[in-house]
DNA sequence: CAAATTACGTACCCTTAGTTACGAAATTAG
DNA sequence: CTAATTTCGTAACTAAGGGTACGTAATTTG
């Protein structure tokens, strides 16, 4: 997989891990279909047909992009709710998590996930099919999530654990939506309080 | 407004209606921006440059369409709101217009408004700033329904009303976004019952 | 150095979609 | 019937953007 370097031939000059950067920065911060490949090139230096050498196509970058932030974003976002703490603990982490001052630490608002979601009939195969499987494989978080605080004791057992799920996953997206609407992350921060609250 | 047709020239051909109706099936379905016009000139028999004397641009066909929607959904869903009843009344009266079986009546899944809250970059100024007036109009009258069930002494007084408005709408959005994404119109029930019970 | 190999990037191509120029058609006023 | 008026719709134009053909450059191998 790490696809080395043959031994001749023409260097390699473009920066992959730039360019994948760069695209995901753009995609997250302005939308996954507000900016073209050839922007992308003029930010990074690169050519078109090297990009598109790289990776393929725009739905190829749009994957990479999306596969990129979920490392970096969602993984860490369900971590979250793995250690090993009270329901009630990994909630308010949740928030705090959520609802973080992004502009201090140089990250756009809203989630590449649920913009994603939004657009999912404009992307590529291969970028909805990534995302249709995030989708499930964040709701499945959830409920294993869900199903630990219940046999623990920590939540009630009278809703079923996929509705929960889907309820976490909405709370989610609507604060992600509020956040690239402009609301202030103390407001949302009151509002998933307020989600929250209600489960107990 | 009502521009009388003159008196003299050759006959209008063109049907606004249709056009219009036609236009708002087709961005509520598939979504605002997966629609061309060349597309609704097809489907209505309409030539573009006549769509265009009518709605003089992309930007306009979309505000009359969802200013069209906005009469025919938005509306009756606030309408839902002001009638003579009980906060917990209220709240289940939404729950079935949101879910209702919207094959039976011939209308698409979803919400236009919504879609295009996610799209706002990619749409014209006019459709844009409709969106946003539609938004804030929302949330006003969310407000005035929390104020009025507050004053009845039907709702906690502790949460400020301009959350508990944001919270309507997050999770009208999310079950918006459910319907959109193929979930079950009886499991969306179960979730915003759920949202609902949370804030009792 | 010549051949083979690999990557580079200019300058295109092509499709989509918003928009319009313009001549023809239909109708009424005089 | 002629002029004025209003609308019609074909056939463009244009810009944006995804994608690539192809000649060139940079390396290693022998």
């Amino acid at each position: 997989m790490p696809e080395r370097s043959p031994s001749r031939g023409r260097p390699k000059t473009l920066d992959r891990d730039q360019v994948l950067q760069t695209a995901l920065m753009q995609y997250w911060s302005k939308g996954p279909n507000e900016v073209a490949i050839g922007e992308i090139c003029t930010l990074t230096g690169a050519s078109k047909p090297g990009v598109y050498r790289e990776f393929g196509s725009d739905d190829g970058l749009k994957l990479a992009a999306l596969d990129a932030y979920s490392h970096l974003v969602i993984r860490p976002f369900f971590e979250v709710l793995e250690h090993d703490r009270s329901f009630g603990d990994a909630q308010t982490a949740l928030i705090d998590f959520t609802t973080q001052d992004r502009a201090a630490i140089g990250i756009p608002n809203g989630c590449l996930h649920v913009a994603m979601r939004a657009q999912r009939d404009k992307l590529g195969v291969m970028t909805r099919e990534k995302v249709d499987l995030l989708r499930q494989e964040g709701l499945d978080n959830y409920a294993v999530w869900i199903e630990q605080a219940k046999s623990r004791g920590e939540f009630r057992m009278d809703i079923p654990t996929d509705i929960v799920a889907l309820y976490f996953d909405a709370q989610n997206g609507g604060a992600m939506r509020m956040q690239t609407e402009g609301v202030p992350n103390d407001v949302i921060a009151k509002v998933m309080r307020l989600a929250l609250m209600a489960i107990q």
